[in-house]
DNA sequence: AATAAATAGTTAACACTGTAAACTATTTAT
DNA sequence: ATAAATAGTTTACAGTGTTAACTATTTATT
């Protein structure tokens, strides 16, 4: 293989999308590496967002996840010590997700990582551009959504 | 919850880019069902292009993965019957990687294949918008790459 | 009121993925 | 001749995605 070789093949849209993700998730982890935590992240985000009114079975949704991989999500945010599961008193299959003090204190570092790595990824692109960028992002996840449901 | 509330908070750009990736590969799996493999595609692709002149080494580089995956990747797709090792004559640590009949008569439609998951993730974009779109990705993941170096 | 169906959450199982360490065989450098 | 580097393999372990079966509770049906 000549060294010219390596810039022969495009990778793929996909491929690409799939490695900003990773990306992303890694410069994460690596900002808070101090915390004693390095996953779910954003769903203590989305928890501290509807505080106190959202269930397991909301936040799979949000997360477009599902109910068994959350069990998994909120044992281990439970288990660290970031969050509590108090049943909720009008449907006693629910559970509510409390944020614990240690949860509510580590959050504004964690939502300020969030927009450092936006800062860092979106450098050197014009103002349009992200603008533009979000507005694709959000077609390219409609048509893909849709053309998933018609499986 | 309130039903309002779903749209209240956007997922971040990392999310998104993980998110589309995900859809991509179920929307080429689906397409490829018919086939007797269900991943490593763009492995193929890759081979093909380098046709009889890529090692495993040199396909983890290609891959952003590592020779520990290729392993697995390379076993898979020899498994299947679509890729023999061949031991290189000039250094006999590193294998070509050469594709079988049975891939060469695949490829076609998996390159199609991606070709077409591209026109229906990208439909509704305008021309400028998707050169805008690859250009933007480019930076993003060049403002990636090099924060991650710097750890 | 009794029963059936649906919902929230849990548990267990299995395959796949990412990563690191230790290993063999071979080639390159000293 | 020996040491160091490289290509590939094996093993191990933690994390992820997915499905099925399960309990407890609520809602709908008769």
């Amino acid at each position: 293989m000549t060294p010219t070789l390596l810039s022969k093949v495009e990778p793929p849209l996909g491929r690409m999308f799939s490695f900003l993700g990773k990306g992303y998730l890694q410069l994460l982890r690596t900002k808070l590496n101090h915390l004693d935590i390095d996953r779910n992240y954003y769903a203590l985000v989305l928890i501290e967002s509807f505080e106190g009114e959202v269930t397991q079975q909301e936040l799979a949704l949000l997360l477009d996840s599902d109910k068994v991989s959350i069990v998994r999500v909120i044992d281990y945010l439970s288990e660290k010590g970031y969050v509590t599961r108090t049943r909720n008193t009008d449907d006693r299959r629910k559970y509510s997700l409390i944020l614990t003090e240690k949860a509510k204190k580590a959050l504004p570092e964690i939502r300020k990582c969030f927009a450092e790595i936006n800062e860092i990824a979106l450098k050197g692109l014009r103002n349009s551009q992200i603008s533009e960028l979000t507005d694709v992002i959000k077609i390219i996840k409609n048509n893909i959504t849709e053309n998933i449901q018609t499986l």
